[in-house]
DNA sequence: GGTTAACCGAGACGGTACGTCCGGTCTTAAG
DNA sequence: CTTAAGACCGGACGTACCGTCTCGGTTAACC
C-alpha cells in the first residue's frame, strides 16, 4: 500500500496544511477492485476509479503514480488473506495452501489485474520491485513456514547449507506459483482438489531430488 | 496465424476483387514484434506498427481485430522455433528445451506480448482460444514427443491409463511452462542451466509419483 | 454532362475495344440526385452512389473526376426544365419564370447540391467554369428571350448600345437569380406568389433607370 | 459568437472547476479564418485548426459541435465590420454600404466559408438558425438606419402599415445581399463601381414601385 | 470467328480526417 | 496543503471515405 509519498511506518510526522483523507485510500482500492471485477484492467481508466470512490482525479495522482501503481495495491491486498493452514501432515498442509491460493486466483479481481502488471513489470523495474515487494516476496513466509513445520514434525531433515536452502525455497515458490497460474489463467481449467493432489504428489515426490546439490 | 477470416485449409477459392497482399501479413508481424521490443505491449499502437510495415491502418483491421489478436499471432511464431534436442537421455532433453524455452523468454518481444495476452484473455474467451490453438496447445507436442522417446528408450514405461495418461501431460505442461514463465518474469531471475538443471531434477524426481493413481 | 473525355459533340469518334454504358451514366445521375435528396451533399459519398447504381466505384471516375463535377451534371439536369411561358405580358412572364425557378429551388436535390458547387467553386476555377457552362449561362437564354419577346410586343425598346445591353442582362439575371436564391435559402422563406409579384414590381421599375448609361 | 453552452448574458454565475479560457477562443476563431484562406472550408480539418491555434482538438469540440459551427461564428465576425457611411444621400450611402459588403466578399475567407455553410443549412435547421442570429438578421439594422436616415432628409415618405414596411425591408436585404453574392461568387464578376452604380439605380428606380400594396 | 482492347464488378490498398476517450497536468474556489 | 470540479494538451482509438490499383471476366468492334 506504498503511496507516492511512501507511507513512513513510525510517526505520521505530522505536516502542516489540511491532512490526507485516510477514508479516500480505503476507497479508492475498493473502487479499483471492483472496477477490474466489472471491466478488467485494460479499460479501467483512473477517472472512472475517481468517480466510484467519490473522489477527485487529483487526489488519485497525489497518491500514486499511475494506474500501475494503483492495481498493484488494489491486488496486493488480495493476497494478504493466505494462511498456512495446520491440516496435520505437511501434504495436507501444502494441498490446503495451493486450494487458497487457486480459489483466489478465480477471482476476476485477481485474474485481470496481476497478469497484467505483470505484463507490464517487464518493461518497468520499479514497478517489478513493487510487485516483489507487495505480492511475491510476502508470500515467501508460507513456504518458510511450512518448511519448519515440517521439520518440527520430522517430515523434513533440517537444512544444513543456507544457500543451498534458500535456492530450493525459490525453486519451490516459482513451481508452485508458477504451476497454479498457469493452470488457472492459460490452460484455463480449475485447480480443484483433484488437481492440487496430483500437484502436491509431483511436487513432494520431487523434493528431495532436487534438494541434492 | 488465424486471420479474421480464417484461412480456409484446402483451396483458395479465388474471391473477386484484388486479392490481399501476402508480403503485408508478414511485414506486420515482423513490425509487431520490432514494436514490442521498442516500446513493449502497452506503448505499441497500431498506428505506429502500420507506418513501421509501410502498410494503412485499415489493412491492419482487415486482418485482425484488434492489438490483442495482432500480438498472439506475433508472439506465436516465436514459440514455433522450439525443437526437442535429441541428447540421449530423458533428462538432458528436457534440460535441452526448457534452456530454448527460457530463451525465447528471456527477448523482449515475447516477454512484454505474452503476459499482457495472457492478461488480456482473462476477459475474454475468444483471445484465450486463439492463444491455446496458437500457441499452448501447439507446444503440447514437445512433451509427448519427448515422452515416446523416452518410452522407446526404456526410461518410462509405456502408459496404460490413456485419461490418466493426458492428465499427466497438462500437469507436466503447466508445471514446466507455469515455472520457467514465474522464475523468467516475475521472480525476475534468469532461468539457467544451474536453475534448469535442479528444476528437471525435481520434475523427474516427482513423475513416478504424479503418474501413481 | 460533360465527362472527363469531354463529349465530343460531334461525331463519337468510336474508339476501339468495348463502349462505356449509356445506362450507366444516366443510372449514376439518378442515384446522385437521389442520394442528394436523402443525405445531402456532404454526407454523399461517391462508394454509396457507385452502390445505389448498381455500378462500382471505378466506372464513376473513368467518367468525372470527383464529387463536385458528378453532382453539377446531376443538378444542372434540373434547371435544363425551366422554360420561358408566353402569358401575355412582360410583367407576367417575369413572374412565370421566377416561380418555376422557385419550384426547382424548393427542391432538396437543388438546395442541398448547388450552394454545394458553388461554394466549393470559389477555389477551382475549372469547376467554377463547369457550372457557368452547364448551369448558368445556359439559363440566360431567358432573359434573353424574355426581351425580346417584350420588345415584339411593344413593352421594351429595342437596344441601342449593345455593350449597354449586355451588361443590363447581366445585371438582370445577378438579381433575379441571387435574390431568389437568398429568399429561399438564407432567408428560407418561400418565394410564393405575393412575394414574386412585389420582387417583379420592383425590377421592372427599376429597370428603364438602370437601362440608363 | 454562440458557443455549445451559450453565453448567459447576465451574471457569469462561476461554475466549479477550471474555466475555459478565453484567449483560446479567439485563437481558434482566427486559425479558422487562416485555414479558409489557405485551404478552403472543404479541406479545412478541426485537427488542422487545432494545431494552428495551439489547442488541442478536444477543446475545439468542448465548444464548438462541429466544423460547421465553427465556420459561421469564424465568418460571422466578418460582417460585424460593416457600417452605413453618412456619405449626404440616400443613392450614395447605399453604393457605399454595397461596396463594402462585396469588399468583404472578395475575401477568400468570407468566400469559401459563407456559402459552404448556407449549403449545409439546407438540410440543418439549427445551422440555419444560427447562421440567421448570427450573420444574416444582424445585418438587416443597416437596411432600418439607412431608410430611417434617408426619411429624416425627406428622400423618403415615412412608412404608413408597419407590415407592409417590414416586407419590404425583408424584400430590399434579399435583392441586394443576394444580388451583390451571385454577382461576385456566381457571376464571378468584381462587384465594382460601375456595377454597383446600375444597380443601385435599379434598386431605387424600383422601390417606389415595390412600396405600393 | 477469333483477336483485341477497353470495359465492368469487386474489393484490397495507402491515406486523411473524423469524433471520442483517456492519461496526466493545470487552475479555479472552497475547506 | 488538501479537496472536488473540470478545462487543458496530447495521443491513440476504430471507422468512414477518398481516389488508385489489381484482379477475373465480359462485350463489342475490327480483322
Amino acid at each position: 500500500m506504498q503511496s507516492r509519498t511512501p507511507g513512513t511506518s513510525g510517526t505520521p510526522a505530522p505536516r502542516p496544511g489540511r491532512p490526507r483523507s485516510a477514508a479516500a485510500d480505503a476507497a479508492i482500492l475498493a473502487a479499483t477492485r471492483q472496477a477490474l471485477v466489472e471491466l478488467g484492467w485494460s479499460k479501467l481508466s483512473m477517472g472512472d476509479v475517481a468517480s466510484r470512490a467519490g473522489v477527485a482525479k487529483t487526489t488519485l495522482y497525489r497518491r500514486w503514480t499511475g494506474k500501475n501503481e494503483l492495481v498493484v495495491d488494489a491486488v496486493a491486498e488480495l493476497f494478504d488473506e493466505l494462511r498456512l493452514p495446520d491440516r496435520g501432515s505437511l501434504t495436507a498442509d501444502i494441498e490446503g495452501v495451493v486450494l487458497q491460493f487457486a480459489a483466489i486466483l478465480a477471482r476476476p479481481e485477481a485474474r485481470s489485474g496481476l497478469m497484467a502488471v505483470v505484463a507490464e513489470s517487464t518493461r518497468d523495474d520499479a514497478l517489478r520491485e513493487r510487485i516483489r515487494d507487495s505480492i511475491v516476496d510476502r508470500q515467501k513466509r508460507l513456504v518458510l513456514e511450512g518448511r519448519s513445520r515440517a521439520q518440527s514434525r520430522g517430515e523434513l531433515p533440517p537444512e544444513s547449507d543456507p544457500a543451498e536452502s534458500a535456492r530450493t525455497v525459490d525453486l519451490i515458490f516459482d513451481v508452485v506459483a508458477g504451476a497454479v497460474v498457469h493452470r488457472t489463467l492459460v490452460s484455463a481449467e480449475p485447480a480443484d482438489e483433484v488437481w492440487v493432489r496430483d500437484f502436491t504428489r509431483l511436487l513432494l515426490g520431487g523434493l528431495p531430488a532436487a534438494a541434492t546439490p
